[in-house]
DNA sequence: CGGACAAGCTGA
DNA sequence: CAGCTTGTCCGG
């Protein structure tokens, strides 16, 4: 009798158990298929993760209830567990995102060859792709307004291609154009079926990592930097990092694009760069604005920048901060609005005249504590009062785009106009003239130890909006810090004087990637308590601790020697901030 | 996770 | 001691 093992999709379940195969699904099962299977009593479903096991001896074996439909091919299954322990979190987890958002009953025929060999403007950027798919593994630092088409085109060539793009928009352009010229292209994760089928290129954006594809040729990740490859749900894992491994075991090219490529990712590969020329061409003129001696009075808003709303045009101005004020003074007396439970920061509240506190939220009148005076002053003014002042400033309308705001700003604003907003305008909008970031130390000086690849990945975006050096159009940057490396790197477009530096500033103080950092949070005093000699452990504060180990092989290695039974406990590895 | 079952608590 | 809550164990 065939047996196979099953991790059931189970919540707080890691445990495989063993089914017997009945003989008319025989050809239907194999690993990674998707089954339901009877468990104390209930039916759930699960994953076959291994075939032809030997069941341990003395239990009485049930036969698989349904199968599902396909699932993960068995690589793929494999590489699974290899996230789930590189990230610390249950194989299930993972699983989910490499398995067919619906039942898959069968796969369709593959298509044919490619219709028309997939066309290229001469000279843009193929020589690049080339060299790049030379290599095992290869960064390209790809300046913002360049074209990856042509490194998807190349990859193609070869086969079965996975091409990843930051959001499910950019890889559906990027699937547009690749089926247009005459490419099979399977997208993710509607065309499941079809990327299982083989003979597409298989596009789509961070799950798409874990796509079925057999016999994969090359692999070519856009915009790798972006933290969108990044899942926020335990277990962490990151799309390149997972696309990168996978190549690896099939032996074949993994080509990162990135204008800003991540210190991690400059350690993984071999640095591939344009020409200067290219690389300055592919940059739009950043232009600084020292505020310095401004007059703080005047705030957010230089001369420079009245100049350009006054101009006509398409402004957008970016200012990381939402509300009305997030920071108030007394007029009468100066002293800074706190609350009178926790001490915090009072902010304006969204509606009305009162105040609410930033950290335990608890409102209040508009009205000072030390001297009861009602006037004050706005310290830090977020994007809803900037977007006023600054219409007064222009003369003429101004959007206000926020996170909230779902639809694409350039559907409904003239193809003039200023618009100002949180970092989200930045997604929101596809072109401008100018892109202003209002108070760029905000991102420079943020208390998170990737503040600065953060702030170039800011800058990258905006250079999308405005293009490349001939277009004409220009980012403007306000602030205190002209000579911080991100301002150098930008204003000569060149990203890589930011990774000397940086990466010497995260040896000293011994952050990622010198180190490999997880955050461990919940009921965990047990399990850190529990961690091996080989990672140091800090904490806890506010209910977390932070592990450092050498490397992330180490800490995954040192997290896992630990059981986590029953433990109600979150691990993020490689945290984005701590 | 969620069902089964045992141990512990309450009120009559 | 029935009836209920709470805790612990376990699944093939």
């Amino acid at each position: 009798m065939r047996v196979v093992r099953v991790l059931p999709d189970v919540a707080a379940l890691d445990k495989t158990f063993d089914y017997t195969v009945p003989e008319s699904w025989e050809g239907d099962v194999r690993v990674g298929t998707m089954v339901r299977v009877s468990l104390h009593g209930r039916r759930v479903g699960g994953w076959v993760v291994a075939d032809g096991v030997t069941p341990p001896p003395g239990v009485r074996l049930r036969p698989l209830a349904k199968v599902t439909g396909w699932g993960p091919p068995a690589p793929l299954v494999d590489l699974a567990r290899w996230a789930a322990w590189r990230w610390a979190g249950p194989v299930r987890a993972v699983l989910r995102s490499a398995s067919p958002p619906a039942a898959v009953r069968g796969l369709p025929a593959p298509p044919g060859p490619p219709t028309a060999p997939a066309a290229l403007a001469p000279g843009d950027g193929e020589g690049l792709a080339g060299e790049a798919l030379a290599r095992q593994r290869a960064v390209v630092r790809l300046p913002p307004a360049a074209d990856p088409y042509p490194f998807a085109v190349a990859a193609a060539r070869g086969g079965n291609a996975l091409v990843l793009a930051p959001s499910v928009d950019a890889a559906a352009r990027l699937g547009d154009r690749l089926r247009r010229g005459g490419v099979p292209v399977a997208l993710m994760p509607r065309d499941w079926a079809r990327a299982a089928a083989g003979g597409s290129v298989v596009v789509g954006a961070r799950a798409a990592a874990w796509a079925p594809l057999a016999e994969l040729a090359a692999v070519v990740v856009v915009d790798a930097h972006d933290e969108a490859y990044r899942e926020e749900r335990s277990p962490t894992w990151n799309a390149w990092e997972v696309a990168a491994e996978r190549a690896h075991r099939d032996g074949v090219p993994c080509v990162l694009l990135s204008a800003c490529p991540t210190l991690e990712q400059l350690a993984w590969g071999e640095l591939v760069t344009p020409s200067r020329a290219a690389e300055r061409a592919g940059w739009p003129v950043v232009e600084v604005v020292d505020r310095r001696r401004a007059d703080p009075r005047t705030g957010l808003y230089s001369d420079r920048l009245v100049l350009l709303l006054r101009g006509g045009g398409r402004v957008v101005c970016v200012l990381n901060r939402k509300g009305r004020a997030q920071l108030l003074s007394c007029a009468a007396c100066g002293e800074v609005l706190r609350c009178e439970h926790c001490q915090g920061g009072m902010a304006q509240a969204d509606e009305g005249d009162g105040m609410r506190c930033r950290s335990c939220g608890r409102a209040r009148a508009s009205v000072c504590q030390q001297c009861g005076s009602a006037r004050l002053r706005k310290l830090r003014p977020g994007v809803a009062r900037v977007r006023e002042e600054l219409e007064a400033l222009a003369g003429r309308a101004v959007a206000e785009v926020t996170g909230g705001t779902d639809d694409r700003v350039a559907d409904r604003e003239p193809a003039a106009g200023v618009v100002v907003g949180t970092e989200a305008v930045l997604h929101r909008m596809d072109a401008a003239d100018a892109v202003v970031f209002l108070d760029f130390d905000q991102e420079l000086l943020a208390p998170r130890f990737r503040a600065a690849e953060q702030a170039m990945a800011l800058l990258v975006r905006a250079a999308r909006l405005v293009g490349g050096r001939d277009g004409g159009g220009r980012i403007v940057v306000q602030t205190r810090v002209p000579d911080h490396d991100v301002v150098r790197a930008a204003v000569q477009a060149d990203a890589g004087r930011l990774a000397g530096p940086e990466r010497a500033r995260r040896g000293l103080l011994r952050l990622p990637p010198a180190t490999a950092l997880a955050v461990v949070s919940g009921d965990a005093d047990g399990f850190v308590a529990a961690l091996g000699a080989d990672v140091e452990v800090m904490g806890p504060s506010d209910g977390t601790w932070l592990v450092r180990a050498a490397d992330p092989t180490v800490l995954a290695t040192a997290l896992a020697a630990v059981p986590r039974a029953g433990a109600r406990l979150r691990i993020e590895v490689d945290p984005v901030r701590v």
